[in-house]
DNA sequence: ACCTGAACACCGTTCAAGT
DNA sequence: ACCTGAACACCGTTCAAGT
């Protein structure tokens, strides 16, 4: 409270660090220099010698998230060591979720960026390691890698779920499965069917915890079957 | 050409359609009340009495992207009605990839909307009674929506593509290849072993249409297993 | 009713000036 | 070297005025 006291200098670090609290607070569209600046207890113009206009800020947030992403799952994968590729790519990608879920504007902001973040390429590395390890040739590891595509990241494309802002009311969704099934008969008694399972009886009903493990799980089972049909291409080094 | 002659008076539709012509031809970033209004030969103000502002003109070109892939996606699958929901789905899966392709703005735009369009609704039941009639409960048949995630929409999340702007340039490629394989060593590896295999030896070597496919056959058959591990839980409606 | 010009409150960014 | 204030060229949008 009161007068924000400078201590340090400004440095591209610190004005990451507070870029990344300020959307994890208030979202990407709080985001303007001016604000940043302001949260900094500088001027606008003075993150213009730290970073390269509003660009570059926003691709300093992607490598920061990025570089959360490798060391959470690098850590996760470490803990591993030795278990079989399954589970060693699970633990990745939950870890990596773990980082999505602090971060709610990341996967809008990765999605977005036309150039591909430098520090994927490590990431990348890691998990093709795993798979290559696990017995799977470049071909089908290739695949796999398309085949993940966000889930890797840890985030999911979640174009069918209600929005942050929404608010679900039980009295409401009833209403609205009633009109609903009228007009979309199979949606409306998927929802019926899922709800009078589900504890919680909302609108909000998807776990999309489940939802990526079952996807996750589709997955390695697809690719385990890809793998063995194919036969081992790359021969694993002797013990 | 010279002067632009107003023959029809200013509408949504009007506006939705020059709208969606301009960023198909310029992108996202060019789309702005000013320059959608000069290309309607009309001032910027004139739109909002056609459109409830920018956030509202967002919500129409989702709108009109959706009802384009659900016009093209049920087209394609009563073209193929009668056969299995497999092919049916994928039938659906790669119209509505063909309109993405026409839109290479919409990925972006869909994913960064909070609210679901109405028009998805429609979608997913179709996608849904498919599901239903090929024997899929209401349970697996939910999470086969979440597993096909953006696929259904007709793209896959393309975190790991070089950028549109970039031009692929043969000899650098050979360049960064060199340097890639002393750090990230299998990366390396699974690109020389795929530009070996791939007529264009050019770091754009990934073939997203054989991706997708692979992808959605991949989540099929691990669909079909999990179907057939429940048993059906719907029975089919005696022909 | 539909369209307009001027104006307002914001942006990101340039630039010359401070220390 | 680092920071600043004023200014510029943009935004989306409001509003009173035109027809």
């Amino acid at each position: 409270m009161g007068v924000r006291k400078r201590r340090e200098p400004l440095s591209r670090d610190r004005a990451l660090a507070a870029a990344i609290a300020l959307v994890d607070v208030d979202g990407m569209a709080a985001l303007t220099m001016r604000r940043l600046a302001a949260d900094l207890g500088v001027e606008a113009m003075s993150l213009y010698h730290h970073l390269p206009g509003k660009e570059g800020l926003l691709d300093g947030l992607v490598d920061a998230v990025v570089a959360e992403i490798t060391t959470a799952a690098t850590q996760a994968e470490t803990a591993a060591a030795g278990g079989d590729w399954r589970t060693r790519l699970r633990l990745r990608f939950l870890a990596a979720r773990a980082v999505m879920l602090r971060h709610p504007w990341a996967p809008a902001l990765l999605t977005s960026r036309s150039t591909i973040p430098a520090g994927v390429y490590g990431y990348y590395e890691g998990i093709l390691a795993t798979l290559i390890d696990g017995g799977f040739s470049y071909r089908i590891a290739h695949r796999a890698l398309h085949a993940f595509g966000s889930l890797a990241l840890g985030f999911a494309q979640e174009v069918f779920q209600p929005g942050a802002g929404e608010e679900v009311d039980a009295e409401a969704a009833e209403a609205e499965l009633a009109e609903l099934s009228a007009r979309l008969p199979h949606l409306a008694a998927m929802v019926a069917a899922e709800l009078h399972e589900a504890t919680d009886p909302t609108l909000g009903w998807c776990d999309s915890q489940t939802e990526f493990e079952f996807t996750l799980d589709l997955l390695f089972d697809g690719l385990e079957q890809a793998r063995d049909a194919a036969g081992p291409a790359v021969p694993r080094t002797p013990a």
